[in-house]
DNA sequence: TCTGGGGTCCTAGGACCC
DNA sequence: TCTGGGGTCCTAGGACCC
């Protein structure tokens, strides 16, 4: 009894990180194939359909013909090359490879994928956590198989399922895995273990660390921190002079490979929300019309979500980004949790007379937190939302 | 010619209660 | 009448991620 506990042998961790490639042109391409090889983006808003000709060959839209606000949400690598990358302004991507080809954004067709792949990874292991639609983390501690041999069985799996790639990273944790399914993309494998962190990662920048972001980013730079091995050098006193305890104590554990963070299977929803960008910047008293009729439709959208999904909210919240790109939020919580888009729309009513609108509005957003599970909705059983794992 | 839409987590202050 | 500490809820904003 007394060496029970130091006798029960614990494995070391073995943590997948599985990353789609390109994932949303990727789905293009198996669609469209002709278009395999040539820089290709997705993005936009209201870009029309490609166009049947009469010789049964397609016309599509190029990057040069757009005009309007949207972002790229997706490049093939082909685009990238070029310096087309996600979250880009369309318009600025046009600058920089006006013949690209331009799709419009399909969510159902990447949302169906991405169940594919994911059902085919939990066939092999139950032990999945969901990054959302086109990454997820595996815990391959417990399955009898070697490292490699694993992932080249979940890499054929997700191909046989999709005909897709993915890239994969293996490390004892999640954060090195991370790191590592981006080190030899597309189509790669890499594995990792503790030490080949000072070797593989050290040389990294910062910003290749899940966490450390924009901000955190410009702030280390003016610290002379570039790379993830002048941080794991930094004093820790200097990080926790610029950073506060808790995220210097991060950084440093990060900087050195740690992570104890577990793989989550299943985790309830905290919020469901509905945002919308303007064709043009909105004025409160003169576009009030179509700004009601917008809001109204944002609050049918989100009690639609709650019931398709089975969840009441009790707190109601809007988001209103200015012409000047400053958002500001307001939210109200109710006594009573709801999914009434009469109550909400009421509700989301009362957070906007909070705010003063002079100036031009550019987004507006509504959303429902403080969720609880609707135990009258019959859908919630029928047909779970997220991924339980069932 | 700027910059989408869906989320999560963290911080911090004030109200309110014990 | 004054002093104080802890806990929870609500609200607002911000960083970050895919």
């Amino acid at each position: 009894m007394r060496y029970r506990r130091s006798v029960m042998p614990t494995l070391p961790r073995r943590i997948a990180h599985l990353d789609m490639d390109a994932f949303y042109a990727s789905v293009e391409l198996l669609r469209y194939p002709e278009l395999r090889g040539l820089p290709v983006v997705i993005g936009g808003r209201g870009i029309h359909q490609p166009e049947l000709l009469t010789d049964g060959s397609r016309r599509f839209a190029r990057l040069r013909d757009y005009v309007g606000r949207g972002v790229i949400t997706t490049s093939t690598y082909e685009a990238r090359a070029l310096g087309v990358f996600s979250a880009m302004g369309v318009m600025k991507a046009a600058k920089l490879a006006p013949e690209a080809i331009l799709l419009p954004v399909d969510f159902d067709a990447y949302r169906h994928y991405s169940r594919l792949f994911k059902a085919a990874v939990r066939a092999i292991t139950p032990q999945v956590e969901d990054r959302g639609i086109d990454e997820i983390y595996i815990d391959l501690t417990n399955l009898p198989d070697d490292t490699p041999t694993l992932a080249r069985r979940i890499k054929q799996a997700v191909k046989d399922a999709t005909g897709l790639s993915c890239s994969i990273g293996i490390s004892p944790n999640k954060l090195l895995s991370k790191i590592c399914s981006d080190l030899e993309k597309p189509d790669g494998i890499t594995l990792l273990d503790e030490g080949d962190i000072a070797r593989r990662i050290w040389p990294l920048p910062v910003r290749k660390i899940n966490g450390i972001g924009p901000k955190a980013g410009e702030k280390l730079a003016a610290l002379g921190i570039a790379t993830i091995g002048q941080l794991a050098d930094a004093e820790p006193a200097l990080l926790q002079e610029h950073f506060g305890r808790s995220y210097a104590e991060w950084l440093h554990q990060a900087a050195h490979g740690i992570d104890e963070r577990p793989v989550v299977t299943y985790s309830e929803p905290k919020s469901i929300s509905r945002e919308t960008t303007f064709e043009r910047d909105l004025h409160a008293r003169r576009d009030r019309a179509l700004l009601s009729e917008i809001f109204t439709r944002l609050c049918t959208g989100v009690a639609n979500d709650l019931r398709r999904k089975g969840y009441l909210g009790r707190t109601i919240g809007i988001k209103l980004r200015f012409e000047d790109f400053r958002i500001m939020t307001r939210d109200l919580t109710l006594p009573e949790p709801t999914a009434d888009p009469v109550v909400i729309r009421r509700a989301a009513g009362e957070c906007l007379r909070r705010v003063p609108l002079e100036k031009k509005l550019r987004l507006l957003g509504v959303r429902a937190s403080a969720l609880s599970p609707d135990s009258a909705s019959q859908e919630a059983v029928e047909s779970p939302q997220g991924e339980l794992p069932l």
